[in-house]
DNA sequence: ACCTGAACACCGTTCAAGT
DNA sequence: ACCTGAACACCGTTCAAGT
């Protein structure tokens, strides 16, 4: 039967997340589905191509299009511990989708991008400003999470016991740090341009 | 004549210069230092470790040990900015210290960490939160300056024209974002913990 | 239109053996 | 102690040729 998109990008997130990064090769892919690795070219002009649509795939746990709460600390809070949440579900996630949004071919991104935005607008900073705190937020939720998450699985391929003040409560340190740029936010909404 | 340390990472530093991260191989290193590719493995353990050696390098053009200037937003202010240049000065240099620090590779970065910190704590907050606000700025610096370090390389490469909102004073654009931690840093030396 | 086969030009890492 | 030679087990990508 004909090889789909969809089924390419499943079996790459199965790869995903049973090896990892390092592991979801075009050539393994391929093995995986049966195929030769030239029939990937076909359907993707290449690996990032096809990391980016692997990337929107685990971002489909974010919703982006929901309802404005009319609270944009709020909204902000919710997103991006949505985003967090998602990265953290697959292994390597944070990793793939800083990846993928770095070679900007996370259309997920982007529209996470424009609701952050949104909501520092709503926040009263000017819309120049308002992208650039969202860009602000982006570079702390990917930065975090990748680093939480290479933590996590580093301890948890054998190497107990290591845990220090890192693994106590890394949802109150993520809050934290988001809190620090909401409060930021806040400052710069008022007075001063 | 004998194979030392600064050698391997002289000429890796050059390659990176000269061809960027994806060309700076082992193969191609130890083909440039003409020795066989597995000598660089008495040198170093593998190409992570090589790989944090040319980063701690880049990396020298940062100070990490100056007299504290005892204006801490002052001093974050400057170490940030002498990181941001230092990134910028080499092909790729985002990149390769954003892999480095990410994988714990980078002797400096972790003084860069222990400078904002300082500067953190400095400002009125707890050390444990101090820790988080310096972790929260190196995700902004490298987030940032990967982004425009990507955008300057790709419109250095033909594709001249493109300059968006995102190529005009990109140095007053990352001292919004830096101003913006430092205002959230500032709310939360004061009140509340 | 969609895929195979086979090639091209590479990788990182290991390790017996040499000096 | 330091390095070579050669191997192992892979890569991403292209493209004529097949169906």
């Amino acid at each position: 039967m004909q090889l789909h998109k969809r089924d390419v990008v499943d079996v790459a997130t199965s790869l995903l997340d049973d090896y990892g990064m390092a592991d979801l090769s075009m050539r393994r892919l391929a093995r995986e589905l049966n195929v030769s690795p030239g029939a990937l070219y076909w359907h993707f002009a290449n690996k990032q191509q096809l990391l980016g649509a692997v990337a929107d795939r685990v971002l489909t746990a974010v919703d982006t299009a929901s309802a404005d709460p009319g609270d944009w600390q709020l909204g902000i809070g919710s997103l991006c511990t949505q985003l967090r949440d998602a990265l953290l579900s697959h292994t390597d996630g944070a990793e793939l989708v800083s990846a993928s949004f770095a070679a900007g071919q996370s259309r997920a991104m982007g529209e996470v991008l424009g609701r952050l935005s949104a909501a520092a607008r709503e926040a009263g900073v000017g819309s120049t400003q308002a992208e650039l705190a969202a860009r602000t937020i982006v570079y702390y939720v990917l930065g975090f999470t990748a680093d939480e998450q290479s933590r996590l699985q580093w301890d948890a391929a054998g190497a107990d016991l290591v845990e220090t003040v890192w693994d106590e409560d890394p949802s109150a340190r993520f809050a934290f740090g988001l809190r620090l740029l909401i409060s930021g936010i806040s400052v710069h909404s008022r007075s001063d341009a």
